[in-house]
DNA sequence: GCTCGGATCTAC
DNA sequence: TAGATCCGAGCA
């Protein structure tokens, strides 16, 4: 199984955001044993855009989004809830996709336990400290192996949840039909 | 320094 | 439809 290494992720970030649909998200837990499942919903964010934690420039929490394409960036929001990013592009660019829906491979973990992007890190148990790391790495805790592209036919786009800013970019993707959306 | 609102979720 | 709960970013 191949995993999914720089050049892909240092693509444009819409196009991340819709190959990123049916690949395999692959979490490495302490005790050795691996998570997978499948990604069936994300979210494009850019530096020219409000909606995106970039687009002020670099902060303390925003500098991540600008690191090098393959990027994890986890961060913190309603004081209880942490989301994921893998951060697209080149060096110096804000921008990543918000992975925001998960599901289960062979029952592996409770239908819609994944399904919104707070949720799937509670069940990946992805907090802060993967920050930062590297997941083109094949050793890495956390690692996206590659899969067979979906047809057009088979993706839905339309626009971000949750956002206040920004809110008529059709930037949100997801896989048509499927039941661990977090909302149609 | 201090305030405000947030890429959410669950239950009332 | 509101409440939980806290930290970063901008200064309301």
């Amino acid at each position: 199984m191949t995993i999914l290494g720089k050049r892909f992720y240092e693509q444009d970030t819409l196009t991340v955001a819709k190959k990123l649909l049916g690949k395999i998200f692959c979490k490495k837990n302490a005790d050795g044993t691996i998570l997978k499942g499948k990604i069936v919903e994300t979210e494009a964010y850019t530096q020219e855009e409000p909606a995106c934690h970039a687009y002020r420039g670099k902060t303390k929490r925003s500098e991540t989004l600008f690191m090098q394409g393959g990027t994890l960036y986890v961060y913190f929001i309603y004081g209880m809830y942490h989301c994921v990013n893998v951060v697209t592009e080149k060096e110096n660019y804000g921008s990543a996709v918000l992975i925001r829906a998960i599901e289960p491979i062979n029952n592996n973990f409770e239908k819609r336990a994944a399904a919104g992007p707070a949720k799937l890190c509670k069940i990946f148990n992805i907090t802060k400290e993967l920050n930062k790391i590297d997941i083109t790495k094949r050793n890495s805790i956390i690692r996206i192996e590659d899969n067979t592209d979906l047809k057009e036919n088979e993706i839905i786009q339309t626009v971000r949840i949750g956002i206040s800013n920004a809110t008529e970019l059709p930037w949100r993707f997801y896989i048509k039909d499927n039941q661990s959306v977090s909302k149609k």
